[in-house]
DNA sequence: TTACTACCTAAACTTAACTTTAGGTCAAGT
DNA sequence: ACTTGACCTAAAGTTAAGTTTAGGTAGTAA
């Protein structure tokens, strides 16, 4: 099965700059071409793309994904540093979640504030709530945004 | 109480020009200066700064901020307008926190992949093994990765 | 008095990750 | 024959979010 950037850049919601981009960089190994010179994505390279906004969404540079690119062009001498880089970002995304949670917990204790606002039709009352004195469920809130 | 630049920096482990910078777009409402000019953080601006801070980590841009902030330098009346901006952000990071864990899963399925290839002495091995030949707690990780 | 540190401004610079532009090829349809 | 649409390249341009630079003030410490 093979297709064209066209495809590609629907398939992911990308587009076509960015996937020529990305070939430009070195990030999709062994990316073919039809005798016109038009590229022709096999699976590899999907998967490839695939990975390459996996790693982004972890928040990788280019920079460092054309780095581990280039590792797996070595072949099996760089298992090793692989699986490293793959523990790390393990890390890293999780650490990603957990600060996300905290954003979450933030913006929920500032939805309740606001809608109490809103059955007031004033920032005054809810504002000037201490935090002892806020519904248990929403201090669970404000407590996790503060911590 | 009041904090300094240098303190506030410190605190929220941001740049001492970062937060001057937030200053200059207006970000900060009502941080007072001595009368050499130096800033005099309070606490109420503290707390703005812990907002941006958890904007910024729901992707939120600059200028959007920005542009919350001048709601709410306009009282009462945008408080409706407030609301539905952090029930969108709402949405917003519990979409995030479900694209990290499919990011997760992906990352989860690699750490697992690589951790096989190490023990084999190469990647051939792991590569070839097809989707419902994996351990049943890995499959997940690589349907997951894949949905 | 001189040195040090922490603060200040305005303006220029940086960087990553694209995107746009300008000019061109090629196959298919009318 | 010609137009359309999808592809191509190289190179310049864009944007956000800071950062750096250059030059200055103000309070303290030896």
């Amino acid at each position: 099965m093979s297709y064209t950037i066209g495809e590609v850049a629907k398939m992911f919601n990308l587009s076509i700059s960015t996937l020529r981009f990305y070939d430009k960089e070195g990030l999709i190994l062994n990316l073919e071409r039809d005798s016109s010179g038009i590229r022709k994505f096999n699976d590899n390279n999907i998967e490839t793309i695939r990975l390459i906004e996996c790693l982004k969404k972890a928040d990788m540079q280019i920079k460092d994904i054309k780095e581990f690119i280039h590792w797996v062009s070595l072949g099996d001498k760089t298992i090793s540093k692989r699986r490293e880089m793959f523990l790390r970002q393990k890390e890293n995304v999780e650490n990603k979640i957990r600060e996300l949670e905290k954003t979450l917990a933030m913006i929920n204790f500032k939805c309740w504030y606001y809608e109490k606002a809103l059955e007031d039709h004033t920032e005054d009352k809810v504002k000037n709530i201490p935090i002892d004195k806020l519904p248990e469920d929403i201090k669970i809130f404000y407590n996790k945004a503060h911590s």
